[in-house]
DNA sequence: GAGTGGTCTAGACCACGAG
DNA sequence: TCGTGGTCTAGACCACTCA
């Protein structure tokens, strides 16, 4: 592990224990760069990663303060329904409702660059928590990863973890549409709930290390089921607002 | 402006242009740093604006990637939705529904670092978009703002941009939770919505630049007016699942 | 093995804040 | 005014990817 991540796990460890309270100056710099005996950029690096997480806020002139003191889930696996739900202590469960190949529309192949018209694979697979359903996932997949989705077991645990060690693929980066919609006739049989009841949806496109469109999946959480949880600054800020589309 | 945030700017141009295509890669480090007469150091800092971004991927011993082209909003005003109204071509108007002082709750205590039975302000607020209505906000004050915010116009267009200007007060800081929820009679009757029709809550709390707790606030958008829009990747990620609370 | 990004150092100057 | 964080440089070594 680098020395900064190192550095940044002490000082979160000492914000978490409550040696610095919510509002509290942190040491400057120059301090932590004699305690840790390390250069003033590594130190900025270390503190860079705490002002990400949003448990420390900085500006130029005045020394940083503690903001919160709470530990955030390991951020690493979010795209992963499965390994989230382990991690807070649930059992997690899914099973595949249908699987069709057809040809893709014109915003599905703009979405995944693929040519109108080119072969993708849907999915509409149940998710239950503790055997509760709270998700539903209408998922296209990209043709060309489509029969290693295919070769999976339809009530497999975790899709991301599968297709890692059957092709090696890694869901690397995302871009997430939030909002809220109305059950479906569908939706309300498969999740037990009324028809016009409150989802919670989840637009995604998610992209292979190198870049590649993989899949765009349209999820719809159970409302109350789940939230989704972030932390932000003027200067550093992950989520935009936009028009219902 | 800074050399790092130029080059930023410059690059990000060239992607949305085009000049880069989705999938691309991007100039060296070592072509970039020639390029633009900077350090290494200084190049490093301009893509990393990028990569947290979401346009640009990364990985050790590979050359960066383009993952999107889409200009995303100026971040620096998340917290007004006037501003962000105004920067979409909007015409953002408001009016207070509701106002009062009480004693606050043992979760509001908490949430913004008061003792609990201390006084607050809540407020209730109705956002329209080109007058519709859009948003409700019930929103809880600190008692230390509340005269500052007592003494606003009721119907002003950004309470970020008054508080402002009146008590050089700046929202920096913020956490939100969001999910979906069905409409109460309350929240029907103001957003001109069915009751139990789903609305998209954001639940908020934000924190001056000092890192003072200033306002929580329950925040209901009318299905469709708005989403929540996230770019993510598997390092940097500031979105987390939590389980609804 | 060559090229690339990730880490780290040591030092400089500047812009901002707080007393 | 002085301490602090923000920017920038120049150079070093390492870990990783890819041909």
């Amino acid at each position: 592990m680098a020395r900064y991540e190192q550095i940044a796990g002490d000082l979160r460890d000492a914000i978490v224990r409550g040696e610095y309270a919510i509002g509290a100056q942190l040491p400057s710099e120059a301090e932590l760069a004699d305690r840790y005996g390390a250069a003033r950029g590594t130190i900025r690096q270390a503190v860079a990663v705490l002002v990400n997480e949003g448990l420390v806020g900085s500006r130029q002139g005045a020394r940083r303060i503690v903001l919160g003191s709470e530990r955030s889930q390991s951020f690493a696996e979010l795209h992963s329904f499965a390994q989230w739900a382990r991690s807070m202590g649930y059992r997690a469960s899914g099973a595949v409702v249908r699987s069709d190949r057809r040809p893709c529309t014109q915003s599905e192949a703009a979405r995944l660059s693929l040519t109108p018209g080119e072969e993708v694979l849907t999915v509409l697979r149940l998710r239950r928590l503790d055997g509760e359903p709270v998700l539903l996932e209408r998922t296209v997949y990209a043709g060309w990863i489509a029969p290693a989705v295919e070769r999976l077991d339809p009530s497999c645990e975790s899709v991301t973890q599968e297709l890692y060690d059957a092709v090696g693929l890694v869901f690397a980066y995302g871009e997430h549409l939030i909002d809220a919609v109305a059950a479906g006739s569908e939706d309300a049989r498969l999740l037990g709930v009324r028809r016009g009841s409150p989802l919670l949806r989840q637009r995604r496109t998610t992209t292979s290390q190198e870049g590649r469109p993989v899949e765009c999946s349209d999820d719809r959480y159970r409302a109350g089921s789940v939230a989704f949880s972030i932390r932000n600054s003027t200067s550093t800020n992950p989520l935009v607002r936009r028009t219902g589309d």
